[in-house]
RNA sequence: GUCCGCGUAGCUCAGCUGGAUAGAGCAAUGCCCUUCUAAGGCAAAGGCCGCAGGUUCAAAUCCUGCCGCGGAUACCA
């Protein structure tokens, strides 16, 4: 149990004691200003209105009906009503002690009690290389997936890629028209963008070819040779290279990857299901559809007027397949927000099924743009994930060579930072922003960067490393105050590690993981500029500022982890 | 048109389950390397939280309307 956990706990036994018959949740938060406390809760406005009572006097019943525990060691009422908790430093230091024994387990609780959650993410539709768009819903789905093992859930992760529909009929069709068998062995991925890029110039004052293409995968799906030929060639190529650029990412890992060709043989019956029941009735031309109330919301078409299946079809068939073959408690779907009527449909239409309990969850994101124009596979317009990277990389060694010309392995270290910094500045946003594409903004190597997270690590690190061997001279001349105080925040910030990996998990938002570790290397920067480590006024306060070192060390190393971004003990 | 999201410092963004003086980074100003990595720290400066109403002891946060931007709006995904 977390430190809030407990406290909430031992609020609702006071709060129940104060008064019989409250139902109301107890919010535990956290005051803006550390005089107030480390933990506050309002519940005495609440419940003043409630009563129609002074709140200050309702706050003075429910501290008296705190009863004496070690935990705590002052609560205060200030304000219009709110009850302050002070933390002792014991127990502060009893965390810390955790951090130091736990090491790379210090992160892990039982909070999702092993309940299975499967998160869908990345999931490109291949045939074309990954732009940088990708990256949002790959470095966000990796993310959840790993901060919600890390909290106890089971999780499962998917890649759903887009192996399947119309795109490939396009492709085939630009393919047989005006491809050329040597130049896309030659260089498979951009000849395939470079023909589906084509289909969409001449599409563009040629209309009859988007028949032709739903033509060609109509064919295809119908078990058409030569088109499947082609098919499983241009889906081989693609997996190569898509695989090529993941490695590159590092950390990206998939239980499992499952493309929409995966349930060719199961939308059928899905299909057949869904009319029985009537979930799926006859739309405009023979085509087939489920309806809403919601006058808001269009109708979602399940199966074309050719009888070909869609995007929808395959979705609810992977839904039902999930479901069924996982019993998960949920999915979570890590998509961009253009497609939040496309869930509600889904999922709306999911209900109507008896297999399907509400397992569904949107996790959207807001969508990457550039500045002049609107990034689009189709015109062309599209910033290739592999550029950016390998940009970034460039960016942080030529740093590396300015800063520190001597460091060994400086190409490793390039990558480590370069790749950190791409990946810090999507987690570190709120998802549901937009995002304009910037190459300063997103290679930015300052701030609220991985940069400035690693360089706080690769600190903490040089005085532990030097607290080993180095003899150095006891100082005596310290600034009491100002070294407690330094400390303190850092002690303080300690047991909101595992609250915030909590609530990151439960909001769905990395951010809020990102944010508490900027705020641990704030605090921890301010601390190293003004607490001498290995020069203390004596031998046991040297140890104990070690400690505190190597306990912000160590949270920073498992909470970056999480974050899919790699520490480097020198940088 | 309708629905969804966003609008916070010059710029990029946190904060939004209502709470205590609205926070960071970048840019601009001054200071700190004879002490552990200056990719750092300290100080000061910068705000009608889009606009107008409403609810509340309390609103950047909730509700309504308006303005601006983005997205969605049946056979793409």
């Amino acid at each position: 149990m977390t430190i809030k956990e407990q406290i909430k706990s031992i609020l609702e036994k006071a709060v129940k004691k104060t008064l019989k018959n409250n139902s109301d949740e107890i919010s535990v938060q956290y005051p803006s200003d550390l005089s107030h406390g480390d933990y506050a809760t309002n519940i005495a406005m609440k419940l003043g209105k409630i009563m129609q009572k002074n709140p200050r006097e309702i706050a003075e019943q429910i501290v008296k009906n705190i009863p004496k525990n070690t935990l705590i060691e002052k609560v205060g009422i200030a304000g219009p009503g709110f009850i302050n908790f002070f933390i002792s430093e014991k127990n502060l230091k009893i965390e810390m002690a955790k951090v130091l024994k736990e090491k790379a387990k210090y992160s892990k609780s039982n909070e999702g009690k092993k309940k299975t959650v499967i998160v869908e993410y990345s999931s490109p539709n291949i045939a074309k290389p990954l732009g940088v768009h990708h990256l949002l819903s790959t470095i966000i789905g990796q993310t959840l997936n790993n901060i919600l093992d890390a909290i106890g859930y089971k999780t499962i992760s998917i890649n759903h890629i887009g192996d399947w529909g119309t795109q490939f009929g396009k492709l085939i069709y630009a393919y047989k028209k005006w491809g050329n068998k040597t130049i896309l062995e030659k260089d498979p991925i951009n000849e395939m963008l470079k023909l589906y890029v084509k289909f969409h110039e001449v599409a563009e004052k040629d209309p009859s070819l988007e028949d032709a293409a739903r033509k060609e995968f109509k064919d295809f799906e119908e078990g058409e040779k030569e088109n499947r030929k082609l098919w499983e060639w241009f889906v081989k190529e693609s997996l190569k290279d898509m695989n090529k650029t993941y490695k590159k990412l590092s950390g990206i890992k998939f239980d499992y990857t499952l493309g929409e060709s995966f349930y060719e043989d199961k939308m059928d019956e899905l299909l057949e299901e869904g009319k029985k029941k009537k979930i799926f009735v006859e739309g405009d031309e023979g085509s087939y559809i489920a309806k809403f109330d919601d006058e808001n919301m269009s109708p979602m078409v399940v199966q074309k007027k050719d009888g070909a299946t869609l995007y929808s079809t395959r979705d609810m068939t992977t839904l039902k397949y999930r479901i069924t073959r996982w019993k998960p408690e949920k999915i979570l779907y890590v998509v961009d927000m253009a497609q939040n009527m496309y869930f509600k449909q889904l999922f709306e239409t999911a209900k109507r099924f008896s297999w399907y309990k509400d397992e569904g969850f949107h996790v959207s994101f807001g969508r990457m743009r550039m500045e002049d124009m609107q990034m689009s596979t189709r015109k062309g317009n599209i910033i290739l994930l592999d550029s950016v990277l390998e940009e970034a990389i460039k960016r942080a060694k030529k740093i590396i060579e300015e800063k520190s010309p001597n460091l060994k392995n400086k190409d490793k270290i390039a990558e480590i930072v370069g790749i950190g910094s791409v990946k810090y500045n999507i987690l570190s946003q709120n998802r549901s922003t937009d995002i304009v594409f910037d190459w300063d903004k997103m290679l930015s190597l300052e701030g609220n960067s991985a940069p400035y997270l690693q360089y706080t690590y690769a600190r903490a690190h040089s005085i532990l490393r030097k607290a080993k061997t180095a003899k150095v001279s006891v100082k005596t001349d310290e600034n009491k105050n100002e070294i407690a105080e330094k400390i303190s925040h850092i002690l303080r910030m300690i047991p909101k590690f595992k609250e915030q990996l909590i609530f990151s998990a439960h909001e769905y938002k990395p951010n809020l993981l990102s944010q508490y570790l900027y705020e641990l290397a704030q605090k921890f920067n301010s601390f190293y500029n003004s607490v001498p480590v290995l020069t203390a006024k004596n031998k046991k306060e040297k140890i104990f500022r070690l400690q505190v070192t190597q306990s912000v060390s160590q949270i920073l190393k498992n909470g970056l982890a999480l974050l899919g971004v790699e520490v480097v003990e020198e940088m």
